[in-house]
DNA sequence: AAGTCTATTTTGAATACTCGAAATGCAAGC
DNA sequence: GCTTGCATTTCGAGTATTCAAAATAGACTT
């Protein structure tokens, strides 16, 4: 089994992956784990000899198929356990990041997929992330469209949040911009790069570029 | 924050303290934790370092009152999701142990004391063992009774089964004397320590002895 | 081409936990 | 009182993970 250091790892760099394309940097994983470097090339190489990673010197770190099926798992069980704590023990959706984080390593997959089938299979995490089913594949997230880039006038909802940091939890919080919400974007101020939209309950919001950026929204079902 | 070592080795302490008065040898916590004797004198002496126990050497283990509330914290976790598990996510009642075990360590008290209030605050578990209240305040067991020694004749129910081992669970699976369950103690067969005793279903069923010693009954609500 | 900057690697050391095997203390029996 | 036996302790060593600090490789300037 994978220690939850190792577990760790796996997700950061898969998220990365997911991310950016090509290499994972030495120093994405640095900033991503909150380690120094040289703790990064000792495990690095350490997973890589396990057949989990490959370690190209000085440039970064590339997932093989058996570490990205191992990180998938981890992935799953996370945001698995996000929406239990969310939908089941009503914790709010901008705190329990930290609790899934721990939860994630300990978790088995009886356990999971008790609770997947509990929550009825679900697609998306609280944040509207996808959730990866049991073989690891994920839903198709190629043609998702931000509020930063949508149509204007079209009553959309929100669907998912792109920035995890509390920060930007709070103030999704605040505007109401949550996954589920209706939104309707009424036009966008070129000059000073304001996005106006206004929500189902009739308030009306602005917002900057790169807040809008990192709301995604898709039709209403 | 204590490890899950540190943990195991608290509520270990904790369980035989239970059962047993005095102090607990360290041979005890070798058998529960599965680890070999130095291991343990090692983790010990960590421990009494940390003012968690205290260590007589060649004797034994006490825990003090910092680690007592410490593995009261453990067992309360423990039981609380062993709890939700069966109860919520309808696993198996006698498999459940293992995942609590896992579970116990990565649960925050923000996670618990939503399961239990998302349970109605539950005061024994599955196999009804009690749960310490948030102050570690277990509810009194002193004057329990077992088949052994209950009433004849008397309508009684299963309140908690003392024998936790995989094997003895399923016997009590399969005779269905689970918690909450209606026996009344038909007559004692002193000479083959035969234990006969009916079911609410109108079942008749004989056990041993020992298997009696290790059933608690109670007066029905 | 030489020098500089920055990411990465190396090295040495620490912590927490574990084992196996040898040494020791103590209680019980003869 | 001496010996035996078992529980416990000590010792040396190993794994996984981490840090701080020094060394190095590449890429980027000038």
């Amino acid at each position: 089994m994978a220690t939850s250091t190792v577990e760790n790892y796996l997700k950061a760099t898969l998220l990365h992956e997911q991310e950016n394309d090509g290499i994972v940097p030495m120093g994405a994983l640095v900033e991503a784990l909150g380690v120094v470097p040289g703790t990064v090339t000792t495990m690095v190489k350490a997973m890589a000899a396990q057949g989990l990673m490959e370690h190209e010197s000085r440039q970064g770190v590339r997932l093989t198929p058996v570490g990205r099926a191992l990180a998938l798992g981890v992935l799953r069980k996370h945001r698995l356990v996000e929406t239990f704590l969310v939908r089941t023990l009503k914790m709010d959706w901008s705190e329990v990041h930290d609790e899934a984080e721990a939860l994630e390593h300990a978790v088995s997959n009886r356990v999971l997929e008790r609770i997947d089938e509990f929550l009825g299979h679900p697609t998306a995490d609280p944040h509207g992330d996808p959730i990866p089913n049991q073989e690891g594949v994920i839903a198709d997230t190629a043609t998702q469209v931000t509020m930063q880039g949508c149509a204007i006038n079209k009553s959309l909802q929100v669907t998912r949040i792109l920035d995890q940091s509390p920060d930007f939890l709070a103030y999704v919080q605040d505007t109401g911009l949550k996954p589920g919400t209706r939104v309707k974007v009424l036009r966008r101020e070129e000059a000073s790069g304001v996005v106006r939209c206004e929500t189902k309950i009739g308030h009306e919001i602005a917002l900057g570029l790169t807040a809008a950026a990192k709301i995604v929204v898709g039709a209403v079902a």
